[in-house]
DNA sequence: AAAGACACCTGTCCGC
DNA sequence: TGCGGACAGGTGTCTT
């Protein structure tokens, strides 16, 4: 499910129910994540959680000694449970907290990943490539402009590609194209400098304004005490095919661009 | 080097 | 009601 405000919205969620507190026990019933779950994860139990941080859509666990990197996929989420039910079949990890919840992992697809980031997270194969965070300072117009030079891949692939800027996903891109008046095929070297400031801002504005709001939430995303994040109805563009362009009140199109639903206004956005 | 297809896995929804 | 097919928010890897 989870975009880049979502999984900030669970780091939030999450943070106040383990930071400074002890593991006092873990267990994982599946292994079989994107990646198998190593080992040395198990060993965690008795150490307290000196942070919780995000790092894209990693959320990152810094432990006294060494750290988790833990990552939700498409369908991962977490729940803090004070009486926890039986798990059930997709509910892979359970964190015991020391006095505290129980932290529940829960994944149907299991794209999701856990990992063992050692002393150095930020270092770790996995986040070491990835391009600028998009609400940090690395982040403008002229960035996007000078990496675009002599791309002809559409817009839309270039700002979902990580090297590029990290959490923009499938829906989110295709509402800060919208936002910005850009044509989702229109290739990433054919766009100029102003437009590049504009969608900077665009992408910037629709990701804080989702993490404002608790994130984006489709099914049954929740957090902490298991509020569903609910922002849906903000969404302009996306999912809304054949419905009315916000701007123009000509018909939203539904295409695929690199195998994946993109919504846009063909009027709107040039 | 860049671009595109494909893979991983399970659930849900829609039409017949 | 049952069944097949399309589709789902991510991202690494393989092929051109």
């Amino acid at each position: 499910m989870p975009e880049l405000p979502e999984v900030e919205t669970t780091r939030r969620g999450l943070a106040p129910l383990v930071e400074g507190r002890r593991i006092a026990a873990i267990a994982i019933r599946q292994r079989q994540l994107r990646w198998p779950v190593p080992r040395t994860v198990d060993g965690i139990a008795g150490q307290a959680v000196t942070a919780l941080e995000r790092r894209a859509k990693w959320l990152v666990w810094r432990l006294e000694s060494g750290s988790l990197l833990w990552h939700l996929g498409m369908s991962g989420s977490f729940r803090g449970w004070e009486a926890p039910p039986e798990p059930g079949r997709h509910d892979h990890v359970d964190l015991q907290i020391e006095n505290g919840h129980l932290i529940r992992f829960t994944d149907p697809r299991r794209f999701g990943a856990l990992l063992w980031g050692g002393d150095d997270p930020l270092s770790h194969p996995r986040l070491a490539g990835l391009g600028p965070e998009p609400l940090g300072d690395a982040f403008d117009g002229e960035w996007l402009w000078r990496l675009s030079r002599g791309r002809r891949a559409s817009v839309k692939l270039f700002i979902m590609d990580a090297k590029t800027v990290v959490g923009v996903g499938n829906i989110y891109a295709s509402e800060a194209l919208f936002a910005a008046g850009i044509h989702p095929r229109r290739p990433a070297g054919r766009i100029s400098r102003t437009r590049y400031d504009l969608l900077a801002d665009t992408i910037r504005r629709t990701l804080s304004d989702a993490i404002e709001v608790g994130g984006t939430s489709l099914r049954d995303f929740t957090v902490g005490d298991g509020t569903p994040g609910y922002f849906g109805q903000s969404l302009q563009v996306y999912g809304r095919a054949g419905a009315a362009c916000p701007g123009c009140g000509r018909a939203i199109r539904r295409e695929i661009i690199g195998q994946r639903s993109t919504f846009f206004c063909p009027d709107c956005q040039r």
